[in-house]
DNA sequence: CCCTTGCATGGGG
DNA sequence: TCCCCATGCAAGG
């Protein structure tokens, strides 16, 4: 959309009507092509590079020019071109960009590559102080699979959530690394479930029989009832472990699933040592294109895909992420894809060593939330990342918290129309709770760790 | 009656 | 037009 058509300044901290023809200022470069346009008040101090000094004061990702100490703002699209990222870390505002002959500010970047790990951990804990309107208000349950095991985790605003990470190292690099190291295979395994207190909700996940096998076809639409294949062949492991998680956003109440690769990762010339080869199910292209996905993101072009926030450096917004792959061929709707933030997910990976990948998201529907106690699950996600059921019946999930405390969910589908309905049976005592409540911006996702 | 369970329906993408 | 899925609803306990 060319700068000309918008109706209103899209400075969104302004909106003030269209300025008239010819008046409008011109201000950061669309991703889709053309300028923003803004009025009057707006553009001129775009122009003169105080636009986030007057409408971000309260917004994240301020830093300061390591050359002439200058306050930056740098978590906007707004901002976008007026710094640079130095080779050397820290960021360099316009006018030093044009003054080649400024020195750095000694003391201002380097270091936080350099703190020991308890700085380390204050870092994040910092950023999450920085970020005023990213903290999670309320904790949040997370299925989550690490070395074998599923488990849910609860996520919350425990500001030091994020330990251990390498010194210097984000979560992004880790996955740079996991993936430089291959291709992994994921596979279901018979998983203990566990969740670890990471906040004041902590849940645990844990399956109690063997996993069903996974099956090349499992999204045939003929396939509701499929007798050749049941939880005593010897297909049971091999598929993705998962995790999903029930939890509160700062944007609302929020559902979240997710699911952990172990590390390190089994190679994908590895065959399984039991049952049939993930490859049925899951090419090592696939896992390659799951774990690619998390690094090099695929152009988006669907909503609020304004840009890539790693990418471009700015962790902490709420983008859209296209989700892993998954075994089946359906396409995620966009609706589904993840939206949870780096830091979230630097929060949820906690100590941990592994990395954890978002699957999808799942708002939450009136019927989800109210007191029969079934969420339906997008048919798309259950089959891609849930374990592949043959029986309506499905198989039950054991919850855990890590006061030791059990939820129980049934993971089963209906019938419907030649197709199926996937739902998670006897979610209410998670719902009740988390508060979770119908209207909420709920959102269901699974995450893999890698 | 109330609750649970399983399936049907239909709006909407 | 297809089909997903939010919700309705009837049967059974």
């Amino acid at each position: 959309m060319g700068a000309a058509a918008a109706a209103r300044c899209m400075n969104a901290a302004c909106g003030a009507p269209a300025p008239g023809a010819g008046d409008w200022r011109k201000g950061w470069p669309l991703r889709s092509g053309g300028f923003a346009v803004l009025c009057d008040k707006c553009g001129l101090a775009f122009e003169q590079f105080v636009f986030c000094d007057i409408f971000h004061q309260k917004e994240s990702g301020w830093r300061d020019c390591s050359f002439c100490g200058k306050r930056l703002h740098c978590g906007c699209v707004a901002s976008k071109n007026s710094f640079d990222l130095l080779d050397s870390g820290g960021v360099q505002c316009a006018n030093c960009m044009k003054n080649p002959g400024a020195h750095p500010v000694s003391c201002q970047v380097a270091p936080k590559l350099f703190l020991p790990p308890q700085n380390n951990q204050r870092l994040f804990g910092k950023s999450d102080e920085l970020l005023p309107g990213r903290p999670l208000e309320s904790p949040s349950l997370m299925i989550d699979s690490r070395n074998d095991d599923i488990a849910i985790i609860a996520k919350s605003n425990h500001p030091f959530m994020v330990k251990n990470l390498e010194i210097g190292q984000s979560s992004n690099n880790l996955r740079q690394k996991e993936i430089e190291n291959g291709a992994r295979q994921i596979k279901w395994e018979q998983p203990t479930l566990s969740i670890g207190d990471m906040g004041r909700m902590p849940f645990l996940i844990r399956p109690q029989s063997a996993l069903e096998s996974p099956r090349s076809q499992c999204t045939r639409r003929d396939d509701n009832r499929d007798p050749t294949a049941d939880s005593t062949t010897s297909e049971s492991i091999s598929e993705a472990g998962l995790s999903m998680s029930l939890g509160i956003a700062n944007n609302g109440n929020k559902m979240e699933a997710t699911s952990t690769m172990e590390r390190p990762m089994v190679s994908p010339t590895t065959p399984f040592s039991e049952g049939r080869e993930l490859a049925t199910t899951l090419s090592p292209f696939q896992h390659a294109q799951r774990a690619r996905h998390f690094l090099t993101r695929p152009s988006r072009v669907a909503e609020g895909a304004a840009f890539d926030p790693m990418r471009d450096g700015f962790p902490h917004l709420r983008v859209a992420r296209p989700p892993a792959e998954g075994r089946g061929r359906n396409q995620l709707l966009p609706r589904y894809w993840p939206r949870i933030t780096d830091q979230e997910l630097q929060q949820i990976s906690g100590d941990s060593n592994s990395t954890i990948v978002p699957l999808f998201e799942k708002v939450l529907s009136a019927s989800d939330a109210g007191r029969i106690g079934r969420l339906v699950l997008p048919k798309a996600c259950a089959e891609a990342y849930f374990p592949p059921i043959s029986q309506p019946e499905g198989r039950p999930l054991t919850i855990q918290d890590a006061k030791g405390k059990e939820w129980h969910f049934q993971f089963r589908f209906w019938p419907n129309n030649n197709s199926r309905m996937y739902v998670l049976e006897g979610v209410t005592p998670c719902i009740q709770s988390l508060q979770l409540q119908a209207g909420d911006t709920g959102d269901l996702q699974l995450i893999s760790y890698i």
